[in-house]
DNA sequence: AATTAAATTTAGACAAATCTAAAAATAATA
DNA sequence: TATTATTTTTAGATTTGTCTAAATTTAATT
């Protein structure tokens, strides 16, 4: 069986939606794909019935078996274009993310394989997150937030937790990228922020909403 | 402006349709479209309105300037995704067609001209059709009809009149690809069929319609 | 030139995905 | 618990691309 981009894009928000253990609600889903609640209500019925999810009127959703399957393809394949974007064609890290939001639905497995061969089976992304493998099994991160990483140990980034433009141009800006090694020198009680060190570079403060959206592991 | 994947389909068809010099027809259109000409018709309206062509009822149809740069860099993306499937990824030069035939639709400009620098500005795709470069400007093919190459001259296959499997097929059963060296040694007027032979093969005989099928420069 | 045949267009309908506005169900609060 | 407020669903309409069947135009043939 084979699916609309637009189901496809359905499928994978649900995905990321419902991390918890709660269903995920109509307006949520209406909120994280720009439309309407009632355009929501229509495809779940819709989802409902190609057995993609569970769903019972005024409960939320939440994906079948089946439903998490597909949701885990399309974030192999978003994660491996992303990863060729930047490791192959020498994309910015920050610039990839719209351009595999549109890769993510070409629907060759063959294509996948290769490219995943060809790349040498990655296991994260240019952002840190895990790229599942062809059975759908994703590597654990050890990440921990910065905002928890004790002081003076050297950590090093190794994902971000949101891809918005703004994130990323603040990150371009102070020159943090995944990889970047530093330490935390202080905390800051007022405010929360933290003083952070990169080697080879003066330490500097950055706000507690971009210490909370970096995650690190120790080194 | 931005165009939907079937309006591309359409302007690519009108492309491949119009190499002569009268204009494309409804009929042939809704043919090459696997479509219905009521349909086309339709769709020729609409594309009229975006001025990609010039269509006047019962007259059939011609692409303007800019729906000619349109389809040129169709092809050119669907070209230069078919170089990479085959020179980068390990495909068979079979196989390739209908996967580009979707990744030629992704919109992003700077991830085709880093995907042609990458692949070191390739001038033919693994079909042997010329890539049109970032202008539109292609290579001219110094290819000759196989039918028409004089006997005991060496030639390179460079290539194929068409991407039907079929015809893939039988190349591949005759190891015959792009880059094949060979030579013709009789033609017979029977039924047109003509010898030839590969480096290191025994001769054998090919029908009309193959030798039709393949184009070849000499070398 | 008149008639038949073929190609093309119109008219009206349909499926997919969306929307607005109104109704119904659930949750929150007095 | 009764009453708001919020969330969600339904009902009906819209857009895109398609279809069938009928009408029109052009081409072919007698």
């Amino acid at each position: 069986m084979s699916f609309s981009i637009t189901e496809e894009n359905y499928i994978k928000a649900i995905f990321h939606l419902q991390q918890g253990d709660e269903n995920v609600s109509t307006n949520e889903l209406a909120a994280e794909l720009h439309t309407k609640a009632a355009s929501v209500t229509d495809m779940l019925k819709k989802l409902k019935a190609k057995k993609l999810l569970s769903y019972e009127r005024y409960k939320g959703v939440r994906l079948s078996a089946e439903g998490k399957k597909l949701a885990l393809g399309i974030v192999r394949k978003h994660r491996l274009w992303e990863f060729f974007l930047v490791d192959t064609l020498q994309f910015g890290w920050d610039e990839v993310h719209d351009v595999a939001e549109e890769l993510e639905h070409i629907s060759s497995k063959k294509l996948v394989e290769k490219l995943d061969a060809f790349l040498g089976h990655p296991k994260f992304d240019p952002h840190g997150d895990p790229i599942p493998d062809s059975h759908g099994k994703m590597a654990v991160q050890q990440h921990i937030n910065l905002i928890d990483l004790a002081l003076n140990k050297i950590a090093e980034v190794s994902g971000v937790g949101s891809q918005s433009t703004e994130l990323l141009e603040l990150l371009k800006h102070k020159h943090i990228g995944i990889g970047t090694k530093l330490e935390v020198k202080r905390k800051f009680s007022f405010d929360h922020s933290i003083e952070i060190k990169i080697k080879n570079q003066n330490a500097f403060t950055i706000s507690q909403q971009l210490a909370q959206a970096l995650f690190v592991k120790t080194v």
